[in-house]
RNA sequence: GGGCCUCUAGCUCAGUCGGUAGAGCAUCGGACUUUUAAUCCGCUGGUCCAGGGUUCGAGCCCCUGGGGGCCCA
């Protein structure tokens, strides 16, 4: 317990409003802990809210990487409305940014997209099929019942919204202004000497590249290749306005083809006249004040906001971290709106075990729903919760999900035994609630492994189902397969789409003629009892098919065979082992085709007795 | 060219404020009528990338170098 910790909230509880009465008697720490701290102290500093943001652009899926954009703020926003604080946590829907190209690989989208390349998002048409009214909106609304699901209270806020409505008019008409300012600003930022400077003094608090050596600009080629860059990369190398005929950071989309393939040829501050031309050939002169169809560009219009929406914490991705980013250059351009640069760790991208690095350019990557087919809301949670932003972490869709769920089963055990550490206490706790609900949970939770396992055999018969999993522990009985979800559903969803196909068991459609032909006297015999009894201790495997009855069964066929009773209790003896396994490998080949496979006594029962005796029946 | 991250057991990774190096898996051994893809217990296993520095004390902090990954120019 962070003793500290407590008493700082319960100060900063007089300063802004408490919304919960409920304050738990535990302070979680761990890395959530210690940001909502610093969080907490910065918003009294400033006598503002806790406001938590994240920016998420609709350019195409939005994947698990993106998802840490979410889940960090959330987690922060979480840990202080635990202390009783009201935060906010906003979303940012960057659906007036332009489309900057095709995803490629996307289901009901072809090559006629690129036709709309270079208008904002919510003038792009969405996939074919879809029932939303534009390509933002599309991705969007899937990310948002994903959100959902993993109980992530937000408040939303449209860029399209904003803009179209006029709502950052002032600010825009202020940035107008002050453009030969900002573009000072961002000339110490488009030299490589001044970005070396930035960067090699991380936290300094003066002007990076100011006052060091004189430094060139960049060459024509470089800056041509800087465009292009940009013009291909994520928001953090986005164009900053600079253009020949002056700078301005406000970008028109053009009136008459809606594009942003436009130039500012001229703006009067007084009379706030801006005239631009657009590569369709259309040019005119608008009054910026009442004009309603362009945005800040992305350098300038993310300071602006963090002042807007008066933001504490916002974190970033690690594309940002480099000299000349946006983030490094709204530390300086912030001040100008009246705010300051927010709190925000940069975390570190989440890859998918297998496969190469997401990108929502490169169409079908995993996305949350993808996530939440194969594993509850609250181990999606959990794999954000338990690495701090800067670890970078693999999310896996194959067998190795069996381990991080063994991981998460053991964790509960601890919990609930009270042997966590405090970080993983805190990952768990964080993991299956937040601030005023529970997640939904399995009432009863059988190990994912052994779930797919029978699954796997049982395809998808529930009954059968019921059966093996209520002998699993008789102390703790199954009642209802419904007690097995919603982590059933998960595993069977993981089964049927994402088990290698080594792994699954497929059971013979008729007998394996040849292999019966082929086999020995002994085997033969084997089989017979196996089926058929042998007239005294071992009788028809139909008479005792259960669990326990299949299990005496198929290690008394070896027993009798060489001697002993069925039931007899032998121990050390290596012929019999050998015998057994011997035996063991014979049933599997008959039945599934391989040396080995999941017990017997299991898959007999599932395959079923009619089945057993076609298959074993020479 | 610049920056960020990372390097700990065979593998995947924890290691919080600087205080005796940990877990899971794998291997190996054992138990359960069981050499099986569901159970449980235990053992083994480390030059914490290298070198230097600060410190009573460094996996952790600082510097230099190396490997790997990523971002930017």
């Amino acid at each position: 317990m962070r003793h500290d910790h407590r008493r700082a909230g319960g100060r900063v509880g007089h300063r802004l409003a408490i919304t919960s009465t409920v304050v738990s008697d535990m302070q979680l720490d761990d890395w959530v802990s210690r940001i909502a701290d610093e969080v907490i102290a910065e918003a009294q500093r400033l006598g503002s809210p806790v406001v938590c943001a994240s920016g998420l652009s609709p350019s195409g899926p939005i994947h698990l990487g993106n998802l840490r954009e979410v889940m960090t703020p959330h987690l922060v926003a979480d840990e202080v409305r635990r202390r009783g604080i009201a935060a906010d946590h906003l979303i940012s829907w960057d659906d007036y940014d332009r489309f900057r190209r095709v995803p490629a690989g996307l289901d009901g989208v072809d090559e006629s997209w690129a036709e709309h390349i270079g208008k904002p998002l919510t003038s792009v048409p969405p996939p074919h099929g879809s029932p939303h009214r534009s390509w933002a909106a599309h991705f969007r609304a899937q990310c948002e019942e994903s959100l959902n699901e993993l109980g992530i209270d937000y408040r939303s806020i449209s860029q399209t919204e904003q803009y179209t409505s006029g709502a950052y008019t002032e600010q825009i008409l202020f940035a107008m202004e002050h453009r030969a300012q900002i573009d000072k600003v961002l000339d110490q930022y488009r030299t490589l000497d001044a970005a070396a400077a930035a960067g090699a003094k991380p936290g300094n608090g003066g002007t990076p590249g100011k006052g060091g050596k004189p430094a060139p600009k960049l060459s024509e080629d470089e800056a041509a290749a800087a465009a292009a860059a940009a013009e291909g990369s994520g928001a953090a190398a986005e164009d900053d306005g600079s253009a020949d005929g002056g700078y301005y950071p406000y970008k028109p989309y053009c009136t008459v083809c809606g594009r942003d393939t436009t130039t500012v040829t001229g703006y009067d501050d007084a009379t706030t006249e801006l005239s631009y031309s657009c590569a369709c050939g259309h040019s005119e002169t608008v009054l910026l004040k009442d004009f309603r169809h362009g945005k800040l560009v992305w350098k300038v219009d993310w300071p602006m906001r963090w002042a807007y929406e008066k933001v504490i914490f916002e974190p970033s991705g690690v594309d940002h971290q480099s000299p000349g980013s946006s983030f490094e250059v709204g530390k300086d351009l912030a001040p100008l709106f009246g705010w300051q640069r927010p709190i925000g760790p940069m975390y570190a991208f989440v890859g998918i075990k297998g496969m190469a690095k997401m990108s929502s350019s490169r169409g079908r990557v995993p996305v949350p729903a993808d996530a939440l087919q194969i594993m509850e809301p609250a181990l999606v949670r959990w794999l954000y919760a338990r690495r701090r932003p800067n670890q970078s972490f693999d999310i896996a869709f194959d067998a190795e999900i069996q381990r991080l769920y063994d991981e998460w089963d053991a964790l509960q055990r601890r919990v609930s035994e009270g042997a966590a550490g405090p970080a993983e206490y805190a990952a768990q706790v964080r993991a299956s609630s937040v601030a005023d609900r529970s997640l939904p949970v399995t009432p009863h939770p059988i190990s994912y492994r052994t779930l797919a396992s029978i699954v796997d055999i049982t395809t998808g018969d529930e009954d059968q189902l019921l059966r093996i999993v209520g002998q699993l522990d008789p102390k703790d009985p199954v009642s209802s397969v419904d007690e097995l979800r919603p982590r059933l559903d998960c595993v069977e969803h993981w089964v049927a789409t994402r088990m290698a196909a080594e792994d699954r068991t497929v059971v013979r459609t008729g007998p394996a003629t040849e292999l019966l032909a082929a086999a020995t006297d002994e085997q033969r015999e084997s089989l017979r009892m196996l089926l058929d009894g042998n007239g005294s201790e071992l009788s028809a495997v139909e008479d005792g098919w259960t669990l326990e009855g299949l299990t005496h069964q198929v290690y008394g066929v070896p027993k009798v065979q060489r001697g002993f009773a069925a039931d007899q209790i032998v121990k050390g003896d290596k012929e019999l082992s050998a015998a057994q396994r011997t035996f063991f490998v014979l049933l599997y080949r008959l039945l599934i085709d391989k040396d080995t496979g999941p017990r017997l006594p299991t898959l007999l029962l599932a395959i079923g007795p009619e089945r057993v005796r076609a298959l074993l029946t020479p």
